[in-house]
DNA sequence: CTCGGATGTCTAGCGGTGCTAGATTTTGCG
DNA sequence: CGCAAAATCTAGCACCGCTAGACATCCGAG
């Protein structure tokens, strides 16, 4: 009994180990550099090992994602607008940032093409979390609009520039520009000139 | 001199072939398949062959993405507004069915990340004729805004869709309603009801 | 305390990848 | 025809994801 529980729990850490030195490596030196076998050596096991506790690499990059949708959503969550500014515009800065400091994850979660079945089944809890973060952050805006398609909407304008930013297709100096520009036509406020 | 001629020409025509033979294996079967054993017996030469026109791998996938830069030009500019549609419907529709239909090629073009110097120097011209293509589609609604700035959120917009679709991650169900949630927030139309 | 089976881990290897050195064939000219 | 030069191929390297089967470790029964 007990030494089940601790077999298990020493599993689970284990488990948890290749996660975190699989998203690491990825974070230290792109996803090319994440080999079964540079893995193995950073855990200290053989690559069997991995084996046993996932399917295979992809397995291993689909634990990183969905853990990573975890982190986007507590990032999303304590994303609170100071003074004067929208919750659009938060969860937006909050979004990119988030994109830009851990590209390798973000990658993983919404680039690579995963078989994480984002359609209706079995969508990640960690995923859900994380659109109704962004679900919360369209409402105030959103006035006779369709709420989960002006997400989506949302969603994908921040996605699209963080990928295109990423990789370098976007002007930087346009950087600001560009966000304002966003955030003033998803809101319902008419485009006020100035800007 | 005819000879050297000859010889250049046969060249060149085998370099058009190799780029081809990529895009087609990749729009089949996806790039995973897209191997220098395939590509090389696709063409009828041996590897060594591919790597006397192309330094190596990346640089064919990088031919396929700058001509498909061209196509993608081509189609936006063919795409002219039916009756009642804005033009900014029209290139989006365009430019989203481009993404829809020729997923491994919009790939190689936007997603895959590569060395084509997307900055200031030497962007390829195909490039610039597709986003010239989307700044005039974007120019009948700019308003007081940015211009470049404003195609910059637009493309980045649809690029954002076209990617996450393609992905699975947004609900098919929603597509008609978030193309005109988006649309409706670029143009400067104040957002009527009923929609 | 010993021993045997279950559990856990590793070594070694398979078929594949991108890429290349050196051998071999083909080419075109004197 | 003979022969250099150009073009092409064969064969191999180091690496990849993955796995079968050998080996080590552990735990409980006698």
């Amino acid at each position: 009994m007990s030494i089940q529980n601790r077999r298990e729990r020493e599993r689970a850490e284990r488990h948890q180990l290749i996660i975190d030195a699989a998203r690491d490596l990825a974070e230290a030196e792109g996803w090319d550099a994440v080999t079964t076998r540079r893995l193995a050596e950073k855990v200290e096991y053989s690559q069997p090992v991995l084996y046993s506790h996932f399917k295979g690499k992809d397995a291993i990059v689909r634990a990183v994602a969905i853990q990573g949708c975890g982190d986007l959503a507590r990032v999303l969550r304590k994303a609170r607008p100071s003074r004067g500014e929208s919750r659009l515009r938060a969860a937006a800065e909050a979004y990119l940032r988030f994109a830009r400091e851990r590209p390798a994850l973000y990658d993983a979660m919404f680039v690579q093409q995963s078989d994480i079945p984002w359609g209706t089944e079995e969508v990640p809890q960690e995923l859900l979390d994380a659109f109704g973060e962004l679900v919360a952050a369209v409402e105030p805006v959103r006035g006779e609009r369709h709420l989960e398609a002006l997400t989506e909407v949302f969603w994908s304008s921040l996605h699209g520039i963080a990928t295109l930013v990423q990789g370098g297709r976007l002007r930087p100096a346009y950087d600001d520009t560009r966000l304002d520009l966003l955030l003033g036509a998803l809101s319902l406020a008419q485009h006020e000139d100035g800007l």
